[in-house]
DNA sequence: CCTTGATCATTA
DNA sequence: TAATGATCAAGG
């Protein structure tokens, strides 16, 4: 006791204080590591520049005097307040991105078996959060500066209910002797991602078998921090699913979101806009604004935050009636080739994109049939499968090597009247699930590839014939 | 003027 | 009618 009164008269703050915390991490915003490094509380035992939580280390001790530990306790312990920092990047997108996943604690298979929710370790660290956000700055890590601070509280919103979902489905797996196939995209929030030094020594043991598992621990999902941080840039810009659907959780969530859409299926989008007395929207986006309102969302332009949270995208496809082929294929945002030929696959742009889709058919006999033909079909949620993601991975590859080799580069050619441009990648009958296609504002938006050939922005596309193998799978659930 | 989602248009 | 390069529309 004697102890812990010396040691918290020694700090400029109360760490049993909840606003005090706050206001500490507060005025740390404008610093960099330098600047942090330089008023330090305690020294640092975290300057091992391999370190990957070198930085977290740093802020932890020498802004907040808190020695590193490992212990399961929130690491303000007196005030249930855990500290984790986020580290902020520019990604291909314009504005900053979270990095990555932020770990909760690590996974005791054996242990967390035995565990229940309202007393389990990840609960423990998760009630309450001071979230410190920094731009990471890669050549030099000490430059990085400290952008936002703020407290964020495990409360009785979705994502709470989404937590904890997900918390007990992990947790159900490896009583079932299942850790090894624990994956993260099994999760919407908080998922059992992979830890460990690698060199195939992270291997543990699991209740209920012989066979080893991948060491992991649960960590916040980058989707989902991401959206925290793009509210605290702009609040207005969300909507919560919640406003509309009080009674939704982590388990009804597709179901519930469904349910709308499957009440308006075989009305056609102008029937959609009387019933929900909106004018008919004109242009390409008219049906996903039809939509949005038929779920119930007042503003048609804003996010949706759990979508956000959960790496959701909804996407609206054209269908051909008779058949039940995609009109067109489904793009994704254009990509920079310069980055495209230096990125990993494990962090690749696609990924993210790809994770979590809703799609929302939309029949139609002729391509250019008029609102009034436009039908709803049966909208249905794809995740990838393990299989389809080492296709997708597979056929990134291609790409990337392609890219590699220049082939990107446009050429000019005579076809008839018109000069068009073409590259020498390689086409949508040669895959499965993705190609590249270009994708310009027009003509002129050209690009330059790593090589400097001069090249069409290129984005990645869903083939047409592997959206209606989903269109057709969804008939049978 | 750019991003993003959605088509359009031409050719074989 | 499939394939694939080109462009549009709305929001920001």
């Amino acid at each position: 006791m004697n102890r812990s009164r010396t040691e918290s008269s020694d700090l400029p703050y109360d760490p049993k204080s909840e606003s005090s915390i706050l206001k500490r991490g507060q005025a740390v915003v404008g610093l960099t590591i330098t600047d942090v490094l330089a008023q330090a509380l305690l020294p640092s035992t975290t300057l091992h520049p391999k370190d990957k939580g070198k930085i977290g280390g740093i802020i932890q001790e020498c802004w907040f005097g808190i020695p590193c530990n490992n212990r399961p306790e929130p690491d303000f312990n007196d005030a249930g307040i855990e500290l984790k920092i986020i580290p902020l990047e520019t990604g291909t997108k314009k504005g900053l991105r979270v990095k990555e996943r932020t770990k909760v604690c690590a996974i005791e298979y054996v242990d967390l078996a035995r565990q229940e929710w309202l007393t389990s370790h990840a609960k423990i660290k998760l009630n309450k959060i001071l979230f410190v956000y920094y731009i990471y700055d890669k050549a030099n890590p000490e430059r990085s500066v400290i952008k936002h601070c703020e407290l964020w509280k495990l409360d009785d919103s979705l994502s709470k209910r989404v937590i904890t979902d997900d918390w007990i489905r992990v947790r159900n797996k490896v009583k079932k002797g299942e850790a090894h196939e624990l994956s993260e995209s099994q999760s919407n929030i908080l998922g059992a991602s992979t830890t460990g030094q690698g060199h195939g020594r992270d291997m543990v043991s699991q209740p209920m078998t012989k066979i080893l598992a991948k060491k992991r621990a649960f960590s916040l999902k980058p989707s989902f921090t991401n959206q925290l941080w793009a509210a605290i840039q702009d609040p207005t810009k969300f909507e919560s699913i919640v406003e509309v659907m009080p009674d939704i959780t982590g388990l009804n969530f597709e179901a519930k979101i469904l349910a709308p859409l499957f009440d308006l299926e075989g009305r056609s989008l102008v029937q959609i806009a009387e019933q929900f007395d909106i004018e008919p929207p004109k242009g390409k986006n008219a049906a996903a604004t039809i939509l949005k309102k038929a779920l119930g969302f007042k503003h048609v332009n804003s996010r949706i935050t759990e979508f956000d949270q959960f790496g959701l995208e909804a996407r609206v496809i054209p269908i051909r009636t008779k058949d039940y082929r995609p009109w067109e294929s489904t793009s994704f945002a254009p990509m920079d080739l310069k980055e495209f030929v230096i990125e990993e696959w494990e962090e690749s742009s696609l990924q993210q994109y790809i994770d979590y889709i809703l799609f929302i058919p939309v029949y139609r006999a002729t391509p250019k049939a008029p609102m009034d033909e436009k039908r709803l079909g049966k909208s249905f949620f794809w995740r990838p499968s393990k299989e389809e993601w080492s296709i997708i991975e597979a056929e990134w590859r291609l790409f990337q090597a392609a890219v590699k080799e220049g082939r990107a580069k446009t050429r000019l050619i005579q076809k008839k009247e018109k000069i068009i441009r073409v590259s020498d990648l390689p086409k949508e009958s040669d895959t499965r699930i993705i190609h590249m296609r270009p994708h310009g504002e027009d003509g002129d938006d050209m690009d330059v590839d790593h090589l400097g050939n001069p090249v069409v922005k290129q984005s990645f596309w869903l083939n047409k014939e592997f959206v209606h193998e989903l269109v057709e799978r969804s008939f049978r659930k």
